[in-house]
DNA sequence: TATAATTTACTAAACGATCGTTTAGTAAGC
DNA sequence: GCTTACTAAACGATCGTTTAGTAAATTATA
């Protein structure tokens, strides 16, 4: 087979991911994944030992990619106010262009296998975690920083878990899935809350 | 066969209800859903036309039961304050005491099928969504109240959404599941926010 | 009130389809 | 001639679902 044809393995993560993403890890089979690849299923387990090792290599791809991103915006020596807004809006803006990293984050979070969740916690989350905690500390000092972390997280990752919900919700309009839209009202709230004048 | 193990159709969604809630539709068989309720996978099919009306009756069960709740609360006549304290921390204690409607609500966000989500949406979120999204514009007006609506319960929901990859992660301390716990940090977050002093 | 007829609530078994995975073979490149 | 990168075909297991049959409960008839 000529050079231009052959799959290399990043090239079938690619070719899989969207799968894994939409459809979740029962949701979808091998035969589908090849297909999606172009190949015959018996290719894949010449790539990978089975299918829960390809879910594990895709999603792990998917998020070191993105959680080497937002390490460098977390490492910067600007004030906390300003590191904080800039990780929303970064958060926000990858949410909103990289749908497969958002499901796939979704999908993670129904992981019922310990084994898997930890590998990835441990290798992917962790840092990025404590940092997110150690930028709340730089804040009042009344929140707990581990429940600090989590609320600003979930604040920002729900407005898209919560898509397809939404949109058949009342008040639901355009604008409401704008990147910059959705971090504005993101920042103001956490910021200033909803009794100050 | 005696009156006393015969089948009822609640007493098999009982049954069928974790099951769904913690592997998902596709993560469980009808062969297990069956042994679960202590029947052939046939007997199902004498109560439920196929797996996807089985599913959709245990989550609109779930649902109806905690949103009639829900929608009280709502209603009194408590000034707007009080309100959502209240809604916060009803909303809370239900998330930890019933994983299953947790989880199923997790599952919903994740369905692909355009058909059950719209029925389950308009049945059984939608009041509750206004009333909420009202709540919120007894607030401040700067804030659109349908992503207001979307922030609020996001940040209720994402502390139990997060449950098994938080408890990996530092900073967890086991106060951190307790619901009076977080029902206060939401509360005074989403109230002054981290900039007032 | 006794019994026959009908309906209810299932079980046992099997349907074809699809599942994840393996095996045996092979054309192409080194 | 040996390794790489696959394909075609098949493995047994399991999937959602259907069919045929049957005790037990209920209703109708005498």
């Amino acid at each position: 087979m000529s050079k231009s044809t052959r799959k290399s393995r990043p090239y079938i993560l690619d070719r899989v991911t969207p799968l894994f993403a939409r459809q979740g890890y029962n949701g979808v089979s091998m035969r589908e994944l090849a297909k999606a690849v172009g190949v015959t299923p018996a290719a894949l387990y010449y790539y990978f030992k089975n299918k829960d090792e390809l879910y594990i290599q895709v999603v792990s791809r998917v998020f070191e990619k993105k959680t080497t991103d937002a390490k460098a915006i977390m490492a910067s020596d600007k004030e906390p106010v300003k590191r904080l807004e800039a990780f929303i809006v970064w958060f926000v803006r990858v949410l909103n262009k990289d749908k497969d990293f958002q499901k796939l984050l979704q999908w993670v979070m129904l992981d019922t296998d310990p084994k898997r969740l930890e590998k990835l916690t441990k290798t992917t989350f962790q840092e990025l975690f404590a940092a997110i905690q150690n930028l709340g500390e730089s804040f009042k000092q009344q929140y707990d920083p581990h429940l600090l972390a989590v609320s600003i997280i979930g604040l920002v990752l729900y407005h898209f878990e919560s898509d397809a919900v939404r949109k058949q919700l009342p008040g639901n309009r355009v604008g409401h899935d704008k990147a910059e839209t959705i971090a504005q009202h993101i920042t103001s709230l956490l910021e200033n809350g909803l009794l100050t004048h």
